[in-house]
DNA sequence: TCAAAAGTGTTCTCCCTACACCCATGG
DNA sequence: CCATGGGTGTAGGGAGAACACTTTTGA
């Protein structure tokens, strides 16, 4: 079958979807990468992404390569900024249109990609090329401000958590520190959390309550928004 | 001289840049809107907006396009969300990247464009086109945001202005309304604000105290952020 | 002299902050 | 029994919200 070539009157960019997917090991804020199996920076940790074909949106696109790599659909996603400089990648011009992806590690399919996709800590990252470093960091500001005003955060927690867990995923986020007492005052104030009348055990030491978060004050959250002052 | 043809492998869609421009005009928030001069929708109001070149960012295409309808240089301009829907533009795979621009509507040249650009307030819009309702809604929305950490608002402002253009702003932006002397001490307490010794005269009735913005103050909090509630 | 807009200060309440002691568990 | 982490309450301070009267000026 012969190649098919596409010709057009006016030069046209390259258009493709980059994805920073975030995960939360009970402590620490993780970035998943892949390991390029081509040429330029062949065995290289970068993050996932792929071009964008003529009939799917930049969020099809985006959600179908997050299919790919996690084997989860309906995650959070959501697009932060399209990146454009002309001297971006090697390959010419190609436009980059990143999302983030908030999900829960516990659920992501390990195993196919095994040896190349592996999870990063923030403070602990390979380098990285082309200006994936960038948009690493454009996502995590963007995180920042999203979480101030809407309880993203949960789609990082497995379902059942505890309040300590919940401290350290809006300590890593957000990088500060909080008083323990305080924090789990305010957070029950919002009234997103239901608790479970369980404890986490075996724990180190003692058990702490769980709790899980209540779907339908996140539903009336999501529309109007809250705040979470710290 | 013979037209020249682009061949490439894969398809690619055309991208462009569209521009939310907001003005204020002491009152309310408006949009500077221009007439299409070709077919599809020819005569009809659109969101300025172009095809980017291959040489150049989707900021400085954005950024000339700025500058060719309002002669301004150095404006305030946003990235916020790049239009990606296959079917967004009856041209065929049009990728949108939009920007929105803060101008004072004072310093905007008139004449060139006059008859094929506008300002309109958000209250009195005529019919869009293309995505571009949903365009100007997400400009609206990001800008919402912004405000309640960025002091953006003065980009907004002419040099001097009274206390209640300012809060109209902030009302015009948000959609609500302040008590006035709470605002006014809300606002002041920022530290933003330098006191003209002057007052506005003539006006409607009495003249009111003059400001300017304190760039100084600005460009510390511009980093570090703010928080005003409201 | 009346209408419209501007200037100004106080009180009350609520929420955020700082902070310390006791309890349960596992080693 | 000791170390580690979890659970809980209170007192004080600061900031936001509500609110009314006086002044200026142009019509």
């Amino acid at each position: 079958m012969k190649k098919q070539k596409y010709v057009y009157d006016y030069p046209r960019p390259m258009v493709a979807t980059d994805c920073v997917i975030f995960g939360f090991d009970g402590e620490k804020l993780q970035v998943l990468l892949v390991k390029r199996a081509e040429e330029p920076y062949k065995d290289c940790w970068v993050l996932p992404g792929g071009f964008i074909k003529m009939e799917e949106s930049a969020e099809d696109s985006a959600k179908s390569m997050l299919f790919s790599k996690t084997g989860l659909k309906d995650t959070y996603i959501e697009q932060f900024h399209t990146f454009t400089a002309p001297d971006r990648d090697l390959r010419g011009r190609v436009i980059s249109i990143a999302y983030y992806a908030l999900v829960r590690k516990q659920e992501v399919k390990e195993g196919a990609n095994a040896a190349s996709a592996d999870w990063f800590s923030l403070s602990d990252l390979p380098e990285l090329y082309f200006d994936h470093k960038q948009i690493l960091d454009m996502a995590l500001e963007r995180l920042r401000e999203r979480i101030m005003f809407k309880p993203v955060g949960f789609e990082l927690l497995p379902e059942k958590f505890t309040m300590r867990e919940l401290q350290n995923l809006y300590e890593a986020i957000l990088g500060v520190e909080f008083d323990r007492r305080n924090f789990s005052k305010k957070i029950l104030h919002v009234g997103l959390l239901i608790d479970l009348e369980e404890t986490s055990w075996p724990t180190p030491k003692r058990g702490a309550k769980l709790y899980k978060f209540n779907a339908e004050s996140y539903e009336r959250l999501k529309d109007k928004g809250f705040r979470i002052e710290f």
